[in-house]
DNA sequence: ATAATAATTAAACACTTGTTTAAAATAGAA
DNA sequence: TTCTATTTTAAACAAGTGTTTAATTATTAT
């Protein structure tokens, strides 16, 4: 038994894979159209204009990319554990959506709207108690001195960078989509030890 | 004194330009044309089609991007030092062209041709003598045990990515261009750093 | 059932796209 | 100069673009 998506829900899903996959500029509204099995017009008949559909498909993978992050930041752990988990669960998170690292970076960054103000990330840090949790940490000399957005830019660098560079490793390395999970698993053993390594230099070891 | 570039040189500048900004879907013939100061039909006389162009322009920029790379790996230092001066030149030459990351993960990520064969990785990787160094620094015990493209997607992650995230930090730190590239001398320093010291982690403190 | 509202369609609209054509301008060689 | 080949231009071309219109179908409320 087949569940019938509403006809909005099914133009945002054909909406979103096609943005995703096309960029807004490698795609037409048509195809979009055709993805969802529906007419040209209906598309700008329950959202306004190609524009503004894609403005809510970034909306929405924004919300997806930040919420999981967010969640474990608020999170009662320790900061070295939180920050293994951060990393295991952006890598798990990415694994379902592969293509979102090079989706936000390639129509994101060249645009004149800056899309990144809606997700009021300074908000969302006060919240979280992360901030002052690394400041306890720093103070107990058990993490290093860091500003809490350069930890962020290497958590990020080392999860999303592999996800994007997939085409360029599998020709170096002539393997498929299988393998390439594979070696991911595998990078993100080496990138969590890395980190934790380097914020926490006199962890115990264990 | 200013010296004229030929007709196609100035074309070149000009595509090379819009591409690395717009990408290929985000600009038009006659845009280049307009940017190059001359005629929409020249474009296409001296270069047979945009799609052509592309891949000109395209080709050079991978030449860049791999030649001072692999400059260093061939250079005769130890590892260590090796993987330092790679990690500065990296800056170095994307402080110079911060749209190329972007760029190449933006447009050749999606595209059916493949644009990394022509870069020829593996034998560039035995004309340099990096691997053997590597297993050779890894019998002696000085490096830990990791495959050198494990290494290199490492580097590259904390290299190219900070570049990449410039429009998202901006907005988070709300600082302008020139605060953006003090940030990245700074974050040069952590990314050098925690390579190293995983890679390296009986090296001696100085 | 009937009227009113919403959803869907095919067709058309005005505009931009990459590319080509044919004429004009320029340069070089005889 | 005159002839020829190259370079440059304006104009046109067919195809594709986002969007709108007007007519048709489906749904809902009375």
């Amino acid at each position: 038994m087949v569940k019938e998506l509403s006809t909005e829900d099914k133009i945002l899903d054909a909406a979103r894979r096609i943005f995703v996959s096309k960029g807004f500029n490698g795609c037409t509204s048509r195809e979009i159209a055709n993805e969802a099995g529906m007419n040209v017009a209906l598309v700008n008949y329950h959202f306004k204009s190609k524009g503004n559909l894609f403005d809510i498909i970034v909306s929405s993978i924004l919300k997806d990319f930040s919420l999981s992050i967010f969640e474990i930041m608020k999170s009662d752990m320790p900061l070295m554990h939180k920050t293994r988990i951060m990393i295991e669960k952006e890598y798990e998170f990415l694994s379902k959506h592969p293509e979102i690292p090079s989706f936000i970076v390639g129509e994101l960054g060249k645009k004149d709207k800056n899309f990144f103000d809606c997700l009021q990330f300074s908000e969302l840090f006060q919240e979280a108690n992360i901030l002052s949790q690394i400041q306890e940490a720093q103070e107990k000399g058990e993490m290093i001195r860091i500003d809490f957005v350069s930890i962020m830019l290497l958590v990020m660098s080392n999860c999303h960078f592999p996800f994007m560079a997939k085409p360029m490793i599998q020709t170096i390395h002539s393997i498929d989509d299988s393998s390439y999970k594979e070696y991911l698993m595998i990078h993100k053993q080496y990138v969590t030890e890395m980190i934790v390594n380097y914020l926490f230099p006199n962890k115990n070891k264990n």
